[in-house]
DNA sequence: ATATGAAACTTTAAGCTTGAAATAATTCCG
DNA sequence: CGGAATTATTTCAAGCTTAAAGTTTCATAT
């Protein structure tokens, strides 16, 4: 995908399909960079941050479902991710609810310390790697990388 | 890495960091999607399209690592891949005289006659998923990803 | 010529990822 | 109530991915 096919000099679509092909590689480049630093200076990984991150935002918990939607990746995907969290101690599910098929996930207290200090270095990267966009360009594609996002809403 | 920790409403860097995740969901919305049709129409995979991509622009073949350089990922990822596409007689090694270290990779007559197809649906694929981005918003959008790949370039 | 090191590639182990099938609990409704 | 459909989650097989270690081949400098 971070090819794409001969994209032809011109022609209706090909803009598109370049601007395609130049938002895959910019997030693929940034996500290398970012997984390797990751690796290096905490020893995790990039999904492990993922799930930490969503955690993080909500201190109540969430339920597998609300991650793995929110996360954009498949049911079993997380639940491997929060198997590993869970037996490192950073994360704890709460079996005991109304709906017994389900399980509040949330940070320990060691998860949420641990993710405080990994995610102040994380901003720090992003700000470097994307340190060529200034703010306001930076507001600017923000905005038009949203206005197009919420035609897919509920796409999937 | 498609939520972020808690981006802070304002302060230094935060508009970079929100960038980032936009520009993370979305390419993973837009990739999601079309992993899930190249699967459905074509049973095939977004890595194996990355590969046969690579390599229809290039008839007279590639290395391995020019394959690993170009598509941004590992020797060993490539050699899978790589390796099924050949079981698959997608795909051709032919080993060369001079050097016999390296082998030159190339598409069969039978994987450039699939990819010419394939490559068809899947531009129209992105136009579609991106026909909220007006040609002209899509060049410009294009070229600020450009000018800050550039300071990347030969990164890693 | 021959060691020494570099380069191209493969292999391996661990982890990530998906889609589909399996399990279990809940809700719907006749 | 009790069976059927629905929902939440886990399990599974296959494939992708990386970093690191291993293999073979080549280049170079004695």
């Amino acid at each position: 995908m971070v090819a794409g096919p001969l994209p032809a000099r011109s022609g209706p679509g090909k803009d598109r399909l370049r601007l395609w092909i130049r938002l895959l590689r910019a997030s693929r480049t940034i996500e290398a960079e970012l997984r390797e630093r990751l690796k290096k200076e905490f020893n995790t990984t990039l999904p492990r941050f993922d799930v930490m991150a969503a955690l993080y935002r909500s201190p109540e918990g969430m339920l597998m479902s609300d991650l793995s939607r929110f996360l954009l990746v498949s049911n079993g995907n997380v639940t491997g991710i929060v198997d590993r969290l869970v037996s490192e101690g950073l994360v704890a599910r709460a079996r005991r609810n109304g709906d017994r098929r389900t399980s509040m996930v949330r940070l320990t207290e060691e998860g949420s310390k641990a993710f405080a200090v990994i995610a102040a270095a994380h901003e720090g990267w992003v700000g470097e790697l994307l340190g060529t966009v200034s703010e306001e360009e930076a507001r600017r594609l923000t905005g038009m990388l949203n206005s197009f996002r919420s035609n897919w809403e509920g796409r999937e």
